[in-house]
DNA sequence: CGCTTACTTGAGTCTGGTCAAACGGGGTGG
DNA sequence: CCACCCCGTTTGACCAGACTCAAGTAAGCG
């Protein structure tokens, strides 16, 4: 079994360590309290569990603790696009919760801890926490940032920019929420995974991969990229990496 | 001087047409009484201008009352991709609002008609109003579905898929919203448009349309595509349409 | 030790890009 | 009123980036 849940209790959220970072803004006491009762339990999954799952109903609202995952969407032939990474600090689930059907399916890239919220105290939360419900609306806007730029890479730029662009991008927000304190980062990925992202070919992708190897910036493991610099991936793919605030994260 | 700005009171939102449509939720009496006082005008713009700008700050709140509007991102060498379409109904200025920075821009298709919301009241909108703070947490997630939807699309499907499913979507969603009741539908785009937004070339763009001409399915003119069957257009791309229930609007 | 998973590489093909030219309608200035 | 121009669309010829097919290597595991 691949799934454990273990009940609320075992970490408070006033000693979440994910909290402490600096990425993070900080809960007023109230709404530390509201968390509290509103987290529910955690849960850990192995790598390679789907954790949601297109088309299901039964979806719930978590933050992701540790670990790393991936949201996809799949075509009726098969073919998968991965729409976006989550990493330490992300909820997942929100679209499900909100609207009821999920539209994508969610899958761990590594073994992933995850806290698990009470979905029907949802309206509770807006009711008396505006500053979370504003939360929620941000983090939401946050993702739709995100996929507005994921939108411009697969449209507009070319294979190695894209390529250059999504670790640059995937090293940049790991680091960010202390994912990778070591440098360089190294991210857990197949090509597989890139090449689903980028909207390429695997065989493509890993010739792609090559160059960026041979340049220097990047090198390759069975399932693990070592980003050795992201500041040249960043100027090859053309981002305008923004710096980000403070972020809410529930 | 493309810009026209009425001062609030022009069309009470009590009055508002846009309201009455079954697609919409409906207020409380609570809720449209704030609306009515966050509302502090509307916006009239011709085809063709420019709304919000990449990289300002000085974006505000919208909601496009009449008219067809699109988002879009610039690469430094001038590539353009279009993130998505703003109907009737929809917000405009969200991600700027929340977050300080556009970092997208706005430009209309149509002659648009606007409200103008009082960005500085969004957090009494929180603190007062939690039923209309849900709202904009379901809106910005549905935004978020549609760009999945959309990387889906770029990422994964031919050019002729991208196509049907571009105005297929179209269609749909301004159906939706009664922008067009007369059956066809005739979007007011040209062929640039959709080039960027399917992340063709133009030249390749015009051939997959002619070919979706030569099927029956739609009709080009001078900026204007005449969708004549949307039905076979969905099924070509592969698009699992949902239906939407009544939806939030602000 | 054999099987599976992931990565690599080469060869040939094809989708989609680039370049170039032309057409047609609408608007404008002479 | 007409000539011209501009914008958007159309088409052909050629090119290249990305795809498919195929085969081989290397590491991990039962």
């Amino acid at each position: 079994m691949s799934f454990t849940y273990i009940p609320a209790g075992k970490v408070e959220c006033s000693e979440c360590p994910l909290r402490r970072l600096h990425a993070f803004r900080p809960f007023t006491s109230e709404e530390l309290r509201f968390m509290m009762s509103f987290k529910t339990g955690e849960l850990l999954i192995n790598r390679g569990t789907t954790l949601l799952v297109e088309g299901s109903h039964s979806a719930h609202l978590y933050t992701l603790l540790s670990g790393f995952a991936f949201r996809y969407k799949l075509l009726e032939d098969g073919r998968r696009q991965i729409l976006n990474y989550a990493m330490p600090g992300d909820l997942i689930g929100l679209q499900g919760t909100l609207m009821g059907e999920m539209q994508h399916s969610v899958e761990s890239l590594t073994a992933v801890r995850l806290c698990v919220f009470e979905r029907g105290r949802i309206e509770e939360l807006y009711a008396r926490h505006p500053g979370l419900a504003y939360d929620m609306t941000w983090i939401a806007a946050r993702e739709e940032r995100i996929l507005d730029e994921h939108l411009l890479s697969i449209g507009r730029r070319t294979a190695i920019e894209r390529a250059a662009y999504l670790l640059a991008f995937l090293t940049v927000k790991s680091a960010q929420t202390g994912y990778a304190q070591e440098e360089p980062a190294v991210l857990p990925l197949t090509q597989q995974h890139v090449a689903d992202t980028l909207g390429l070919s695997i065989v493509h992708t890993n010739k792609t991969l090559r160059k960026l190897a041979a340049m220097g910036y990047i090198r390759w493991f069975e399932r693990g990229c070592e980003v050795r610099a992201v500041e040249p991936l960043r100027q090859l793919s053309g981002w305008r990496e923004e710096a980000e605030p403070q972020r809410p994260f529930l």
